[in-house]
Formats: C-alpha cells, structure tokens, sequence
DNA sequence: GAGCGATAGGAAAGCGCTTTCTCGTACTCG
DNA sequence: CGAGTACGAGAAAGCGCTTTCCTATCGCTC
C-alpha cells in the first residue's frame, strides 16, 4: 500500500467534479468528446487540485513512459555530453525525456545498472566501450529496445552507430608522418576499451603500410591526470609525436611535458581525438580529429525510434572523422 | 491495455513455479520465511525466465522509486558534473540512483521539467539559477521533497545549500587590488541568474569598502563562447584586471584576449570562479575561487534523504569558497 | 408518436506488483 | 490424545490510471 504522497488521485478530481474517473482520465488526454461544460469543469476542479496523473500509474497502465536512457562511460568527458545534447534534442521534439546514467563510477557493473536503467524507460542508447563483447551480447536481448555506440556489428541486429577510430587515428598518424615525425608513440586508452582497441588496429596498419614508421605504444587511460602520469613515459620514448587516446589525455599529456621542460610542439608534437571544445584553448591549441558528436545523438534517436515504432532503422553509420589541424603538431626539430 | 513488452510477469513465473505472486514476490524481496526448497524453485524459474518485476508496477505499489532527480542550468559546465558526481556516490550509498535533467535547452521551461522529472521519483535536488523567486516558491511546495542548490532561504522551509558567491568574488576582487589593481571589470553572468546578483552585489561591496576602487561591468554570460565575445568589450573599459562570471567565461575571455592580442596577465589579469578541471590547464593557469563540489553533492544527499524519511535535516549549509591563485592574475603592467 | 441510430459518460477490468488477511496444516504440550 | 500454537503459503485488495465495453438518454425520421 503507497503511503500517499499528498498528491490528489484522478478519483479525487472524479469525485470532486461529479464524473467518473473515466472522464477525468478522458479530459486530461484530450480524449474527451462530450459536453464541452463537463470538460470544463474537469479542468477547473484539477488546477484546483493540483492535480497530475501519476507517472507510474500511466507507464502501467500503458505500457510506455516515454523515456529513454542513455549510458555513458564518462559524463565527464564533453564528447559524450555532445552525443548526449544531440540525442536529448531530437528524442525531446517527439516528446521523449532522456534519463542519463554514467558507468563511470563502477563500470564492472554496466551489465547491472543498464538493465535498471532500463527498466524504467522504453528504450536504451547504449556506449559502453569497456563492456566485453561477451557480456554485451549476452544483455543486449534484454536490453532492447537498443541502439550502441561505438561498438559495431555485435553480431545480434542491434543497430549501432560508430566512430571510425581506427581510420581517425590513421590519419592523425599520416598527418604527423607528413610532417616528417618517423617514431611515433600512442598513449594507450583504458586497457579494456573497445575503442582503444580500433585506434591500436588504426596504428597498426599505418605502421605496415608506411615503411621507416614506427609507433610505441605507452600506458595511458582516458583522463587528463592519465595524460599528466603518461608525460614520463612519453619523453623516455624518445619519440618525436604523441598521440594521445582522446583529447583530455592530450591535455594532460601537453601539460605534463611542459612541467618536465618539454616544449610542444618544438620537442614532441601531441594529437588528441574528439576535438573538444576546449581543445581550441589549449596552449598549444590542440590538433585532433573530429566527428560532429551531437550528430551521433540525433542519428542514435532516428534508430531508436524506429524500433520503438517496429520499423526498420536505417542503416548502420560509421561516422568518418576529420582531422583538425592546430598548432600543437609541427615539424618535428631537427627536420627544420 | 499494456502492450506486453515481452518480459515475464511476476504471475508467469507464479504459475510455472506453482505457486502464488505472493510467494514469489515475497522470494525476489527476501521477505520469504517458507520451505527453502520452494525459495529455490521459485528463483530458478525466475532466472530461467529472465524475470525482473516492472519498475512502474513496484513503484505504483510501494509508493517510491529509489530514485531522484537532479536538475542543472547546464550539464557541460563541469562544476556542475562535479556536483552531479559527489551527489550520485551519495545516493548510491543509500540504493537510490539519480536521474539528470539539464535545463539549458530551453530555461524557461524549468518549472515545467521540475514537475515532470519530479514525478518520476521520490524527491529532487534543483539548481535552478535563472528561475525568478516568485516561480521558485510557486513550484516548490509541489517538489517536495527537495533541496536547493545555490537558492538561499526562499523564504519556505526548503533546505539549501549554497556557495557564498558574494564572499567568493570580494576575495577575488581584493587579491587582484592587493596586486594594485585599482579599475576591474566584471564580466557578467546570465541576465536573470541569481548567482551572477550575488557576485554583483560581493563586487559592489568590495567598490564600497574600498576606496580608490572601481568596478565596471560588461555583458557577459555563462560559456566559453560568452567569454570570447566579452573580450573586446572587456578591453575597452580599459580596467588591468577582468574578473569572469565563472571559470568558463574566463577560459573563453583569455583567449578572446589573446586574439586581440592583449597579454595577460601582462596587460590584463583574468580571474574565474568554481575552479574546474580544465582551469589548471589554461595559458596562463586560471587564478579562480573554488568550492569543493562533490561535497556540496553530499551534503545535498543527506539532506535529501533527512527529508524523504520525514526527519529534520540539518541546518542550510553556506560554503566558502577558496582562492585559488594562479598566474593569470598579476601586478598591473605599470606599478611594476 | 414509435423506432432507430447516435452519443455522453459511467462501470469495470486490467496493467504488474506488494501486502494484509486468512486458512489449512503440522506441530507441541499438558 | 485433544486442544492450542505456529507457521507456510494462497486469495484478494489495492496502488492510480486507461480503455473497453455498455447503458441510458437524446434527437431524429417516417
């Protein structure tokens, strides 16, 4: 039995008005056809009241919430308050709210908390780079309606919507290697990501096909401290170019090497991945390679819906990125 | 009539088990005190269907959700993440998860996303900047139960907590006149934004208790892109030290300075306020003031939670932010 | 003026879960 | 060995809302 939270029942207002709650529920849906006095009535009784239909009961009684949520690994990072900002608009012009929940605190427990997420809402966007492609395709049946990110083809007919980081970072790479850099080091992003995976694959297959390349790899993460604890790590490579996960590690990474004395770009040159807002501010402001991010919501909601509809999504998109060059590559000293 | 989703029904598993939705209700809660055999059955069927009971159905029934809201002017600004992310730890302490809804698409609306988020758990944490006094004290009774965020005393025996901004900003203003600035200016925050009346008033007391001191004011708002656009203004005012509604701003003025060609601190100090992440990272590190976030997160939670179970909680808490002094605030070229 | 269709609005079932009440069974104790 | 107790588990009501019937009334036509 609820402990009533003070608010007034659609009985109450039923009662009050003299209808049957049917008529309330009629009238406050737009549903009602009869004696416009009733209507009137209805709604006058319910302002007085106060009166708003309980969001539960609804959901019950309908079987849909008109909600969504969306499952960040990091809110933090501003690439996914883009997607986030995106996906929150397009879901918002057909009446959708987007409830968000990052992994971020305990991402051992994704599986656990987008399955209660999930509970609660109609459908679910979901961006869990770290989630096993085991665990992702054993929960993926339960979770949907779903649409993933960044995480192609989990074999089910999930649709999904990627960045292509593998080319991303290829070009970040042939970038610098048009420079002139020849030894390259890639600060690694968090071990289990998907995605850092795809930009390693992309580092790869520059490094076989550009002959005299070559590019170390260093432990990083996806954090500007990660940047800040890789700056050591870096120099000890001796490398010429960094480039960094995404674009907060670069910042991290451009500020630790200046505290050890190194200039940047003179010394090492750094990329980034995501192109931030703030990764025009940096000093040097920050090359990295971009994809429109709230983009990636409205397609995401554009899936989303069409499955909530029982319509065929369109097509998978792999969004290709663009590099943006700043000042924080540059040839690299002795070429000069 | 519900659309079925495809997910078992507690009366489903009851028949497959043989026995009542009461027994197995009183399983999935721990509540059982039964046959531990029937206990077992009863959870194997359930795992072999993979039950989980509706949310709306359970909170319909037990009257609460185990979740709250937290509404923000502007998810980007990481100073509000900070709070998010103290105040989600907290309430995840206690079982319950937080739903974010961030106000910035359209402000006007707030009152209205108050409403409906609040309705979909059981109490709401609001910070809510730009909403007038008169709509704050309107809606409030109707969002119990709730905690403010940087909304002094409503009047109404809401619990709040706040970041002494006045104090906050008079410090930043006597540390840039300890430097011998004697003309600021104050590069302002949002038209109708609370918090931006109580940095102005901090800044008028300051001019008051300080003679020989002046502060203008230009328009301003609350993004980096706000700040770029303020740097010509800020420039013409011909004041040696500009003092940023908030850190944002002030990330967005430096460079906007820089482009003009205008060196700070050299030609110009700059200071911001809340202190994020990114502020660290600046050329030249932002001096700013700050408060530590994630604490005003939790002491939001505990409050919140005081409420929801009908105590008293503790006193409104007013937290003093500290200076921060960086390198963006210097001596005034000339007084050197 | 009788019979018909249309229409306004109520009764009731049902959404899935919790919980009180109740009943039947298996004990225990005198 | 019978009465009383304890305990396991089911029946049913209720949370607040929507929606499908369904009934009663009205207005019309011939």
């Amino acid at each position: 039995m609820a402990r009533r939270s003070g608010a007034a029942t659609i009985a109450e207002v039923a009662k009050a008005a003299g209808v049957s709650p049917a008529t309330v529920s009629r009238v406050m849906n737009d549903r009602f056809v009869g004696d416009p006095a009733v209507a009137e009535r209805v709604r006058a009784v319910a302002a007085d009241l106060s009166y708003s239909p309980s969001h539960f009961a609804r959901s019950l009684a309908l079987g849909q919430t008109k909600a969504i949520a969306f499952i960040v690994p990091d809110l933090a990072n501003p690439a996914f308050q883009a997607v986030l900002s995106g996906l929150s608009k397009a879901a918002g012009r057909d009446g959708y709210r987007v409830l968000v929940a990052d992994s971020s605190e305990n991402p051992d427990e994704e599986p656990l908390l987008a399955r209660e997420v999930r509970r609660r809402c109609d459908a679910i966007v979901l961006c869990a780079p770290r989630m096993s492609d085991e665990e992702l395709s054993e929960i993926a049946g339960s979770l949907e309606p779903l649409v993933l990110i960044n995480r192609t083809g989990s074999g089910d007919a999930v649709p999904s919507l990627a960045i292509d980081y593998r080319a991303g970072i290829r070009s970040l790479a042939e970038h610098l290697h048009s420079l002139g850099h020849r030894h390259l080091v890639y600060v690694e992003g968090p071990e289990r990501s998907v995605s850092n995976r795809y930009r390693r694959d992309g580092l790869e297959e520059f490094e076989r096909d550009t002959p005299g390349a070559r590019v170390t790899r260093v432990a990083g993460g996806a954090t500007t401290d990660d940047g800040i604890a890789a700056a050591p790590r870096v120099r000890e490579t001796g490398a010429t170019a960094a480039l960094a996960f995404n674009d907060l590690v670069a910042i991290g990474l451009l500020n630790g090497l200046v505290d050890l004395g190194v200039e940047v770009p003179a010394e090492i040159s750094v990329t980034g991945f995501d192109d931030i807002p703030f990764a025009r501010f940096t000093t040097p402001p920050l090359t990295t390679a971009s994809v429109p991010h709230p983009e990636l919501g409205t397609q995401a909601w554009q899936r989303l819906l069409a499955v909530i509809r029982g319509e065929d999504p369109e097509p998978d998109l792999v969004l290709q990125p663009h590099v943006e060059i700043r000042s924080s590559t540059a040839r690299p000293e002795h070429s000069a």
